[in-house]
DNA sequence: TCCCGCCCTCGACTTCCATCAAGCTCCGGG
DNA sequence: CCCGGAGCTTGATGGAAGTCGAGGGCGGGA
């Protein structure tokens, strides 16, 4: 298990005694489907590393709206930057597991502590920090100047792994209304704009199976 | 000048002699109205301190369609993520400045070095891009959550100097079109939702001043 | 001073997407 | 085995915002 962590990109740095630190101060978390990790707001003391299952970090407003930020897959780490925030702030948007999950948490006292030794593992987190500041602008582009059937072939042609082409299969990595919300739009529109793209020859729906059959053709209709 | 740039968040951490390393790295930009600054997915070479004037931070759709990030005013220090990034990924957005403006450009290189032997300043600036990260995520959820009128709303009550209340007036620091693609809208849309918040006896209008009439009101209509 | 161009506003029309409503399939539990 | 619910699809309708077109005001430059 110390394996494991050892291997996390933002604990590459750190020297076997200070890893040492920041897994004593560690605990691991098991989440039933639907069960709640944090809360929006909610005084933040600890950042997650997702082992098994999977997670949804989402935004609700008053008026019963839901926007999921973002679909946490094994293996990510998530929550990081609320070590550096106000601590009066929390955190800022809510965790939900939509499967059955295995987190580590870890506490941010002591990987302040630790950190304040280490400019190396600084340099990681804001590497990490920087890319995902990136992301998020591109996100708020694709919502602003992109209409659903764009954002969608975009998602579809981001799921392709590194590197391959031609008509490939991918799995769909949760259920489609997730996804929809993910791209901020509602399932009835994901349903029909899927279906618009099948009618058209792009891909080719079977479940949560989709075969890409025209990756150009999609990335066209990406930027559209 | 070295004491004006002192002064910066970023810079309150570093001692005298680094922090005139960095000053004999950086230069002195002006930008005329309408002249770019950098342009998105340039290599990222410095980051930026706004002196005097006005910059638009965004992103164009090969459509034409184009969203601004963000509206700098003077004082503000940006594109510091880029220091971080994968080089060969450039700029996230592109940089244009909307009045002539007087700025300082600083060498990423020679401030990553200072960074190395300066935890603290490494703390500031996590500090800082967690902020941000946060503000992104707020803009998300308005964006895909929140309708215009909100949008407009929740936007005017932000502008007004912390913690005054009852009518108060603010003036906009921009052009309304130029707000606009702030909010994600058309400037017809900004027009016509503007008109229904003074039909609304929320606000009142005079070119670029406007008085908020009622407050809670309008952070009323911002939540709906 | 006058004129031109930019910014803003307003009306008419269109488009995209949300909403409402119904029926479907698949699956797990009684 | 049947029932019931969750997730998905499809159709009909409505509403919010974008687009197009035109006109007006204001300020800067000739």
């Amino acid at each position: 298990m110390v394996e494991e962590l050892r291997a996390l990109e933002l604990f590459t740095a750190l020297d076997p005694r200070r890893l040492q630190l920041v897994i004593d101060g560690s605990r691991v978390v098991r989440l039933d489907t639907g069960e709640r990790l944090f809360d929006h707001g909610q005084p933040a003391r600890q950042f997650f590393h997702l082992r098994t299952g999977q997670l949804k970090l989402f935004r609700s407003s008053p008026s019963g709206g839901e926007k999921i930020i973002e679909i946490l897959q094994p293996g990510e780490t998530f929550a990081q930057a609320v070590m550096f925030m106000d601590p009066g702030d929390g955190y800022p948007v809510s965790a939900e597991a939509i499967d059955p999950s295995v987190l580590f948490g870890f506490n941010n006292e002591v990987m302040r502590a630790v950190m304040r030794e280490s400019v190396d593992t600084c340099f990681q987190l804001l590497a990490n920090l920087s890319r995902r500041l990136r992301q998020q602008v591109d996100e708020i582009e694709k919502l602003t100047l992109h209409p659903a059937v764009s954002r969608l072939a975009g998602y579809l042609v981001e799921q392709l792994p590194r590197g391959v082409q031609a008509s490939s299969g991918i799995h769909l990595s949760a259920p489609k209304n997730i996804i929809a919300s993910r791209l901020g739009i509602q399932p009835e529109t994901f349903s029909r704009t899927a279906a618009r793209l099948m009618k058209d020859g792009l891909i080719r729906v079977q479940g949560q199976d989709v075969v890409l059959l025209d990756v150009e053709g999609l990335r066209a209709r990406a930027e559209a």
